[in-house]
DNA sequence: CACACGAACTGTAACGATATAGTCCGAACG
DNA sequence: CGTTCGGACTATATCGTTACAGTTCGTGTG
């Protein structure tokens, strides 16, 4: 019925390990036969079977992404690039939920759950180095996201001081004097607002200023109703405020929201620069400009680190850091 | 390395083929004997290995579902729910945009795309009747959602119309008495927006009513926006409007923003009531009444119908209507 | 008692690919 | 000229499962 590797072994006159090796690209082929394989391929219109491929290498085509929750918009985007990627190769991206607890997080790496997965991709929140440190799999795993990790594991990190830094200096560039760091702390340095807010700390003394103390508006959680509400407060407490850095995209939905209720116009009385790239952002008028941490660089190289560890578990591991670039829209004058 | 079959059939002493038989469920295993494999199974923590299951019986775990586009909640929705579904049996779905255009569909559904599919949801939008009778596939076809289409094929049906007399009369049970529909129309009786005013129009009659002509509100497009400004410009017009069906939770959406534009509050002064049941309508102050088109239902039975065209291609095809409930949330007042 | 029959179970050959261990043959070398 | 060497290619076994065609063996029948 379909077609298989023994129809273009037969149709090129040559075995079935000289047509697989063509196709995979394995030395022990001559050029013209090389030549004489390809036409074969091309005129049956062969494609190879993954399922019997991945029977004889012993792999499932399964990945697996571990992520704190599904609900937060951030998870969605990166889980639906990575299906994306991995498509592109045949391959499917499982999504597991480890509830952002160091718990969640261990119970989804037991060695049950991922005996289903060829590799896994694990989003650091909530972890602590221990944790991750005492991680024995069977399964290859690479990291996504914070810094900080054992240097055993291949991880893909995504460089939150310099990307804070850039959205703070651009709001400076653009005339804003008096900027507002929304869900930034100082608490727990590894954490990922502590980093945004040296970033942003980093913006102003580099331009020759002093970071006013009370230009850290902390939240309670970073979400868009809680947002809304401190900043709505402290604007109308606050009028010299003319620019806001959200350390997340989702805690700048609120914070244009939190503006419009105190009657500030974005971007005329106030500048507004996120952090996330969220799709949605683009959507939300006049449109919001924001941090991209590199979303495709991200999911590019972790796929290619899966690829690698698969082939061969003992190559050396890697720690990468995208680049942050940053995304002009309406919020922001310039 | 991994406990193949093999493992389990040794330790409980009997062939591969009665531990495949005894597994699978089949005939030609005694009593006894199943319950010592089964015990093996246990004790030993054997799972088959579903890519060897694959190559053996020519299927490739993947389902195809076809949707008009990827953007629109309702389709998300329906998406993740099937994939929810096909995860139990350990198969993926992937999703296809056809455009929403009849050509789009079409080209989706072209040998070479389903190919890689063992069978495929195809979301009937846009599709006319001629379009999918000459449909001809090797892959088997299940048609989601709307009525009138060749009984050739299995059909999960969505009662529109029930749906909508259902979301009407309740409006009118709680003591609205003039019931604009948002999003109606006359014009082309197959599509889902007609078969819901019919279904406005049943409540109507039914109740000793007669629906008044300038009751149906048509939108260019069933977009929260659309709906938001439409709403807002015919409430300000028609002071006695207290009660509105939106043939859509999208379009409801937008309609409870054109409310509280034109000063209306709800459910004091205008109930509603939707139709799909997104979740995004349940965090909606103050909670989204809505019509839930049987979500659950149309998935199981999608499910059940692809793997017994699976097993049999010449099964009869069946026509399955899912039924609507009602379900009441904040926006009605009983 | 011979025979047929069906239930319970087994042996073997696939499914389509790849890893491994060859085989073959022409060129290079002493 | 005989030997070695390496590049090009092939034969076979195998991954874990299931379809199909047997093989037993106990029971019921004439």
């Amino acid at each position: 019925m379909t077609i298989t590797m023994r129809d273009v072994a037969q149709a090129s006159g040559v075995s079935l390990m000289t047509v697989s090796n063509v196709i995979n690209g394995q030395p022990g082929a001559g050029a013209q036969t090389r030549v004489r394989v390809m036409e074969a391929v091309e005129r049956l219109g062969y494609e190879v079977n993954l399922t019997a491929r991945r029977l004889r290498k012993g792999l499932t085509g399964n990945i697996g992404l571990i992520v704190p929750r599904f609900d937060h918009p951030y998870f969605g985007e990166l889980a639906a690039r990575l299906a994306t990627a991995l498509a592109e190769t045949g391959r499917h991206l499982s999504v597991e939920q480890s509830g952002a607890s160091a718990e969640g997080e261990l119970a989804a790496l037991s060695h049950a759950r991922l005996a289903t997965y060829d590799a896994v991709l694990l989003n650091v929140v909530g972890l602590r180095y221990e944790d991750v440190d005492n991680l024995r799999t069977s399964v290859p795993v690479v990291l996504l996201g914070e810094q900080g990790m054992p240097v055993r594991f291949d991880h893909v990190r995504l460089d939150n001081e310099a990307g804070a830094r850039l959205a703070t200096v651009h709001l400076l560039g653009c005339g804003a004097r008096n900027v507002l760091i929304v869900g930034g702390s100082h608490e727990d340095q590894q954490s990922m607002q502590a980093i945004r807010t040296k970033g942003w700390e980093r913006a102003h003394t580099d331009a020759g200023l002093t970071p006013s103390p009370d230009g850290v508006l902390r939240l309670p959680e970073l979400e868009v109703a809680c947002a809304r509400e401190l900043v709505r407060e402290r604007l109308l407490r606050s009028p010299d405020v003319d620019g806001i850095f959200a350390v997340t995209d989702q805690v700048a939905f609120g914070a244009m929201a939190g503006a419009r209720d105190a009657g500030r116009r974005i971007p005329e009385d106030l500048q507004l620069v996120g952090f996330d790239n969220l799709s949605f952002g683009e959507h939300v008028p006049p449109g919001l400009t924001t941090i991209d941490p590199g979303h495709d660089w991200m999911v590019e190289h972790a796929v290619r680190l899966i690829d690698q560890r698969i082939e061969d578990r003992d190559v050396a591991p890697q720690q990468l850091t995208s680049p942050s670039t940053l995304v002009v829209r309406g919020t922001t004058r310039c």
